[in-house]
This record gives structure tokens, sequence and C-alpha cells, in this order.
DNA sequence: GAACGATAGTTGTCTGGACAAGTATTTTGC
DNA sequence: GCAAAATACTTGTCCAGACAACTATCGTTC
């Protein structure tokens, strides 16, 4: 795109915003958010590069973190809760994941027995095979979006996004 | 969460899965995989952050990104397309989201009159002051966001999420 | 041991994002 | 200079995510 954004470049040269050039930041408002941005935009990408795989298996990106985490708690399942907060991101519609996930003879669903208002999910054969059966395609999958980076940069980079999200996980939080 | 984790840490001990401790990326399958889960994580704990200061301004994160492209694009605006590749994710409604802002009065449209396919969006006054207004509330987020981490540690951040999603650029963004 | 509050999910409903098909305008090929 | 292809959106339609109200069950209190 060299010449489509050098055009736009010169294009906006001279109005009222411009920023020192030569400086990486002169799209930015602070460090903050050009770190922010960045993190977004990075994310957006690989997470296309996913999507697009998951999408042949059927499979959204959560509901394939629900079969794993699932596969790791085998054979007894989680309650839904416990689940839904040990998903990467949030999900307030954890109920309905479920639902497709069971309709699809993924998961199984049944009452605790001891605390009947939990409702206990599993993974059932149907949803390991299918674990498996992604389990080389995906593995491909995160070395084209990553596997660029050596293995001290992706080290440093998991350090660094830890460090960056200490403070917004919860006292509870698997992630932390 | 130090005590609930480490219940369900040895809960898990002594299953089939059990993996070598002490390792942080016993829960993974592979250093790609740990960095990118932990990328979308982070992405999505900062993400609430700026979800709820823009949800007090009405407006959402991709539609602020639009007024603030807007801003430095003034007074002409761009076409709707050209607005669509800068954003940070990729945005196949834009005609509906700018809808949205130009119902609002945030933002004006106008066909383009050497090639009248193209529609050119440009800021309204009312959006030059919604972006003055959220400046001071958005900075402060950015710190509360990110402003634990050192200048050298953001630099550092940036740069390796430049690297991460290098590849995944097409030759022409404007992310490049 | 009945009443009140807390917990665990579920359902209603609305908004936003995604893909694909459609329309208007311009460019290209001959 | 006209038909065909390309471009720049727009619209139809569906599905996922978000919040809040609701139900069922359990724990606590007096």
């Amino acid at each position: 795109m060299a010449k489509l954004l050098n055009r736009r470049a010169n294009a906006v040269a001279g109005r009222e915003l411009a920023a020192p050039p030569g400086n990486d930041t002169r799209r930015f408002d602070s460090a903050e958010q050009e770190a922010y941005l960045n993190l977004w935009r990075t994310y957006d990408r690989l997470r296309a590069l996913e999507d697009a795989l998951f999408a042949e298996f059927d499979l959204t990106a959560q509901q394939y973190n629900i079969l794993r985490l699932l596969r790791a708690e085998r054979p007894r399942g989680l309650p839904t809760l416990q689940l839904a907060e040990r998903l990467v991101s949030r999900a307030p519609d954890i109920t309905r994941m479920l639902d497709k996930l069971e309709a699809q003879g993924r998961i199984q669903r049944r009452r605790g027995e001891e605390d009947r208002r939990t409702v206990f999910a599993a993974i059932t054969p149907a949803g390991v095979a299918l674990v498996k059966q992604i389990a080389k395609p995906l593995a491909e999958c995160h070395r084209r979006q990553l596997g660029h980076l050596s293995s001290a940069d992706l080290k440093q980079l998991t350090q660094l996004l830890k460090k960056a999200r200490g403070p917004h996980e919860g006292e509870r939080s698997q992630w932390r």
C-alpha cells in the first residue's frame, strides 16, 4: 500500500492536527492509548485466523474453549457458572451457548445431586472426538498466528500481557 | 483468588490431564496458544473498562474511533470504505454505524462530486464537541487500563504486538 | 419450621456484528 | 459508444452478545 498510504499522509500534512513526524505516537494521544489500540488491532487480526478455522468445524472460539475446559474436567464436568468464570471472555449467555453444544451432542447436562440448583455440564465422547479432530489444524493455526515470534518473544509477550491486565483481574479469577 | 484457585487445582490433581506443575504452560498446548489466549483475555479485560466509559456517552468504542478518525480528516471527511479500512477492527456494517452517528447528529454524509458512487462522511461540530468532552475521562481511563506499566514496558508491549500481527496485516493496511 | 435473603440458572428482549444479495455509478474492453 | 465488469456502498436477514427480569432451590434466622 506504500503508495496509497503516502498519498494519504501527504493529504493530511499541513492540517491543524499535524504532529511531530517520524514519531510513531503521532496518531495516538498517549503511550497507553497506543498500546491499547495495538492490543485491540492485534487481537482482531489473530482472531480472524482462528475464527476461520473454527467455522470449518461449525464452532465458535468460545464454544471450543468450553469444550477444552470440560475435557480437562472429565468426567464430572463443571457447574454452569463456574464454567463461565473460567472462559476467556465473559459470557452472560452461557446458558444458550451450552444449549447449542448440547443440541449438537457435544456436551450433556444434569442437575447437581447435592445442590439441585446447580447444573453440571460435561463433555460427551463426541465432544472429545471433535476436540481431538481439531487439535492438529488448530496447532497449525497457532503457528501461523504467532509462529514467527521467537520463543523469547512469546514468553515476553505473555508476561507483558499478564502484567497489563493484572490490576483488572478479580481476586478469584482463574486468570490471575 | 489464591484460595479458590488452589482448591480447584487440588481438585483437578490426580486426574488424567495432570501436567508438570509449576509450569505456567501447564494449561496450554503451546507457547503460541498461551500467548494468544493471554492476548484475548487481556483485550477482554481492558475493553470492559473502555466500554463502560463510552456507554456513559451513549457511544461504542468503534463509533468513537470513527469520530476520532474523522476529526483528523476535517473538514473533508473520508469515503465510507476508506474509513472502514482504517478502523481498528473490521466493520462490515459500516453503513449502519454511520447511519446511527448521522441520526445522532455527530456526522454528516454527502455524495462525492467527482465520483458519485462514493459517500463522504465528515464530523459535525457536535461530533467534535463530543470528542472533546470525552477526551479527559478517556485519558483517565487509559491510565487506569495501563498506567501501571512503565514507559519502557508500554513501548515494548506495543512493539511486540506489532511484530505479532505483522504477517497478518495487508500490504495496504493503515496499521503496517 | 416459616419467612427472608442469597445463589444458580433460565428466559425475554434488544442491540450489534456478519454474510450475502441488491442498487447505483464508473471504468474497461472491444 | 455500448455491453460487461468493477467499484462503492446499501439493504435483508440471521445469529451472537448484553442486560434485566424471572424461577427454582438452598441457607439462615428467629
